[in-house]
Parts: structure tokens; C-alpha cells; sequence
DNA sequence: CCAGCGAGCGTGACCGGTCACGCTGTCGCT
DNA sequence: AGCGACAGCGTGACCGGTCACGCTCGCTGG
């Protein structure tokens, strides 16, 4: 900077003013200044920045190590959502131990990041939260807590109950539920929904089968489900796409069989075969308008309260009605 | 830092010492500079240390902006790596567009990363950064370039070649491909090698469909191939999983009918109904290797030059002999 | 005619670390 | 005993920006 002011013949004060767009500055100086910065190809030392103003108008990002679609896709909302408000988003991924997610934490406050957002929704991360009393405004995703200023989510016992209940519409009474690992408050919430609107609707709740979400441990339980199980809510469209297949492997077809409905709604969901009905969730939306709310916080407003977004039924042809009413 | 010295009886330099692990500290001083800090709860200011030692310990990611497998597991993989050697992994997601590819690249140069590697294998991004005139050792990923010191990726040839002979030694010889987007190199590699394998085994090579790598256009491909056709090598999962969609649709059935075979091997290949048969890359050595790399030259050390992965074929259900040999 | 004001720009301190160097005291060696 | 070496620790400059403040000069109003 000092460098570019010599050449520019201004003080390396005027140089700042210019960089950080200040009105008071002849334009005839300003070009001068602009010109002497590109002919230098100086970029300003970001670390001097911050240190000096005690502002990293950086954004931590807490995520889990997967390459799912929902974290994914959430993850990059949440990126373009801060970029456009001039912050710095600072990703991180991290596995469900102890030990990473600390690490990760760590990571992020070392980098002074100004706020965090957290997609691992588990209670161990809110546990490691919590004890390192965080001063930066937080906002949590997916996780369900009922604070709706520091979290915001899809209703997932909404999405959970429409899911079951398309089935009972459709003349399904033995319905299970092929669940996500127990530790997620998100496989949590809909396992309860699903056994909710079971009781609801005068039904018996089927044992739960507990899967982690991949296509594998959908595979696995299709020699788990009930024999007289005529429907299946899965957790998510991975597990509901490992499932038919295993299905298939058993010779049992669906939907005219067994009807499957899954959770998501990823990308390739209604190109599977058959195609997969399932409930569809925001995860861009969930992303942008954590960033939104964030912000706000930084700049000292006060955090924008959100209800959790209604997810969508989406219907294909995975769903039947059952052979024998 | 001041407060913890004056806390501990010592000068910040002392603090400084313990901080860095350096020897000349005696155990009962070092003991308690560190209560002093877990007292008052310090970390270190990385501003202030990497204005001082003009080091950032920072490793830039430029990333495609997509959810999809292969990206986001590399992505993974740069960060265990770069954070097990002391580096961190600073990851930002760009558009195919120049804008956002200028962005992310500025926004890593303002964090004064020390090294780069880039996985947005298209010619757009290595333009970019030829006109920045970069300082910093650059890794790119699936970029093809020969200069193996500072590119690395799957031998993208040599798995598409392995997924046409396949084709061929089931007997097909009427067998297209389904191409990605043609600014992409692993899309055109795939593709003039399907030609070149085609050639070689004296076959006419088919007109190829351009997709862009999403089920979408694998299922509207499925109304574009050769009546005669087949088999078809698309290139990638997605496409494939869409093609088997659109060809359902139209009463054609895999492998009956035609034979599929994908490339990538997402996790959900193996469940996809018919299990698809593809070219598995291994996207997290990938990222490994490349960060090992990087540190190596920024510590002084010449880089490694790696050989193109070897990509493996998996045959599963989606591929068979011709019905009309 | 001059005080007062504001536009336009410069000066020096400061942010919180690290680095080079300097100082003190203890120990071993001659 | 005297000396050098080294362990152990402190001192002040410096990294490259920003901030508060001050200066100069031209213009305006009484």
C-alpha cells in the first residue's frame, strides 16, 4: 500500500479511502490511485485488515463430512447467500466425533468468524456449543429446536406425518418406517410423526427399523420389514432406493407389491424406478434465509424470527394402493 | 496475548514460545502460561500471526458449484489432508461463468492462501488463472493437462476405452455414447476415446448426444439414440440413470433391450435398478495426493509427479451380450 | 476584510502477534 | 577463579492495514 501511494503521490491514507470507496476524494486522485494499484497488481493484505478493524466479516459454516444432497446443496446457499452480502463464507466439514467437531470449532473461531451457521444437526454439536459459550450469533439448521431465532428448519414431523398419511389415503394399515441413525434430530422428529400419525389414525405403529441413511442400509432392511408390511416410509431417498433394490432382489415389486415413499427429494429421485414419491424439503431456502437472519445479528438488528418451511408431498409412482384393500 | 503474559508473570514472548511449541521454556513456566490461557479463555489472534509472518497456512479449494458425488468427495479428502499437515482448507464454490470464477479466485487470493488446486475442470478456469499470473503452486484436478508435476487426475481414456471394450466383448457393435458438456475435459476425453476405442475395433463410431450431466438429460436422451443402437456408454451415473428412466418409458428395457453402462460409481450406482455396471474413480486419492503435493512445494520441496489413477470397471446388471448377436 | 467552515488530504498511533536481538544466571571446563 | 556457552526469558521493532485527528486551502457570509 505504501508502494501504491508513492506512485500515486498521495499518502498511503488516501490510498485506504479510495479502497474502501470514501466520498471525499477528488476523482482526478482517485483514478490516480486506481491506476497506480493495477499497474502494481497490489492487492490489499486481508490479515492487516482484520487485524486492524477487528473484523473478519467472515461467516463459519459447520457442516457434516457427507456428500449428500441436502448438506450440499444447503452449503452452497448458504455461500452465495453470504458472498452477496459482502461476507466470507468459511466451510467446514466434519465428522460426528467429539474430537472433529471440536477441531472444526476451533478452527472457525480462530478465524474470528463473525457468525456461525451449523448443519450438523446433532445433540453432540449443540453439547460442544454450548460449552464453549460462543459469543457470535449462531443459527442452527435442521436442528429443530423450538428457538426460532437461532434455529430454522423444514417441518419435518409435517413432511413426516403428510408422508404416512398419503399412504392411509391410499388404503395402506400395515405401514413401517425405515428411520436414519437415532443420534439426528431430524430422523428423531420423523420417526415420532410417523408413529404419531400411525396412533392418529387408529393404527398400530410397526417396529422402527434404524438405517444411516445410506442406499446400503436400505438394502439391508428389506429383509427387516414386517411380511405383511404393505408400505414403507423411508427416512430418506437413499435408504427408499436401496430398499426397492433389495426388494427387487427378494421379488418383491414396487409398488405393486410394497409401496415405497422416501424423504428429500433428491435430484435423482424421479428417475429412479420406478419413479420415487417422496417429500420434498428447501434446503436452498433454508441456507439463504439462515444468512439473511445472521447477518442481521452482525450488523445489530435483531435476528428475524422464521417459522420452519412447509415441505411438499410430491407423488410419483413408488406409491400404490395395496393389492388386497 | 498481553493480558495472559501479565497473568502468567512473563513477557508475551514467553507466551509466544509456549504457543509454538518451542523447547527453551521451562515445564514449571510453560504450566502456567497455560493456565493462564485456559483461564482467560485466549486464542490466538491468526490475523495478527499471519500479518506477522506473512504466512497464511492456507490452502484455497476452487470448486464446481454442484452437489454432485465425484467434486464433493475430492473436495473431502483436500480437507482431512490439508488439516492433518497444519493447513487449512479454505473451500469456495464458483459458477462455470467468468465472473464467479474471478470471484472465488480473488477471494482466495485476498486470504492469502499459499497454494491452490482447482477442480473446475474447464478451459474457462485455467484461463482465468494464466491471466492472474498467479505466484503460488497450483494443483488442478481432472484438468488432463500433461504436465503430470501440476495436474493429477483419473486416466480418463483409458476408463472410457475399458468401458467400450467391455461393450464390444458382450458382442455389441452398434454402441453410442452420451457425452457431458463439451467445455468440459473429462467429458471431451471420455468422448474421444469411446471414438478412438470404436475405431480401433473397426466399428463405426455413432453420432454422440451432449448432456450435461444430470438425469434430466439422460432421460431426454433416451428418445435421441440410434434405433439400432444397442448399448449406450454414457458419461456419467446420473445420465445413465435417466437414460434407463427415459428407455423404460418407452417400453425399451436394460439389458434386454440395450445395454448401459455409467461412469463414476456413485454410491447409489449398485442400487439403481437394473445395478448399474460403470467406471469407478477413485476422487478421494485424488485429493489426497494433490494436497501432499502442494505442501510439499510449499515448503521448499519440488513436487510430485503422479502418474494417472487407474480407473476400475465394475460390471454389474445394466450391461449383457446383445439379444441379436 | 476576515472569521468560519468544509472539502481534500496527510500524520502518527494502534491492532496482536512474531522476529531478531539482548540480557541474566548457571554450569562446565581449563 | 575466570571464562565461554547456553538455557531461559525480556525488549522493542515490525508486519500492513485503519482510525482519530490535524492541517491546508478555497469559498462563503457578515
Amino acid at each position: 500500500m505504501h508502494d501504491v501511494a508513492a506512485r500515486a503521490g498521495v499518502s498511503h491514507q488516501t490510498v485506504s479511502r479510495v479502497l474502501n470507496g470514501f466520498e471525499s476524494v477528488r476523482p482526478v486522485t482517485r483514478d490516480r490511485v486506481l491506476a497506480a494499484i493495477t499497474e502494481l497488481g497490489y492487492r490489499r493484505n486481508l490479515a492487516a485488515r482484520t487485524l486492524a478493524t477487528n473484523r473478519s466479516r467472515a461467516i463459519g459454516v459447520l457442516a457434516p463430512a457427507v456428500s449428500e444432497y441436502g448438506p450440499t446443496s444447503t452449503v452452497q446457499a448458504i455461500e452465495v447467500a453470504a458472498r452477496a452480502a459482502g461476507y466470507h463464507p468459511l466451510v467446514t466439514s466434519t465428522t460426528s466425533d467429539r474430537e472433529s467437531i471440536l477441531a472444526s470449532l476451533g478452527f472457525l473461531l480462530d478465524q474470528a468468524v463473525e457468525a456461525l451457521v451449523v448443519i450438523a444437526p446433532q445433540q453432540r454439536v449443540l453439547v460442544a456449543i454450548d460449552e464453549l459459550e460462543l459469543t457470535v450469533p449462531i443459527m442452527t439448521l435442521q436442528s429443530l429446536r423450538v428457538d426460532s431465532a437461532t434455529a430454522i428448519s423444514v417441518d419435518q414431523a409435517r413432511g413426516a406425518r403428510r408422508a404416512v398419511q398419503h399412504l392411509i389415503v391410499l388404503g395402506h394399515r400395515r405401514i413401517q418406517h425405515l428411520s436414519g441413525p437415532e443420534e439426528l434430530f431430524e430422523a428423531t422428529a420423523r420417526r415420532e410423526a410417523y408413529q404419531a400419525a400411525m396412533v392418529d389414525a387408529g393404527l398400530a405403529a410397526l417396529p422402527v427399523i434404524v438405517g444411516d441413511w445410506t442406499a446400503e442400509a436400505g438394502m439391508r432392511a428389506a429383509t427387516a420389514i414386517e411380511p405383511d408390511a404393505t408400505a414403507v416410509f423411508s427416512g430418506n431417498d437413499q435408504m427408499a432406493l436401496g430398499l426397492i433394490s433389495g426388494l427387487a432382489a427378494l421379488g418383491r415389486r414396487v409398488p405393486e407389491d410394497v409401496s415405497v415413499i422416501g424423504f428429500d427429494d433428491v435430484p435423482e429421485a424421479r428417475f429412479y424406478l420406478p419413479a420415487l414419491t417422496t417429500v420434498r424439503q428447501d434446503f436452498e431456502t433454508i441456507g439463504r434465509v439462515a444468512i439473511e437472519s445472521l447477518i442481521r445479528q452482525v450488523e445489530g438488528r435483531e435476528a428475524i424470527a422464521v417459522a420452519p418451511l412447509e415441505p411438499e408431498l410430491i407423488v410419483r409412482a413408488s406409491t400404490a394402493a395395496p393389492r388386497s384393500g
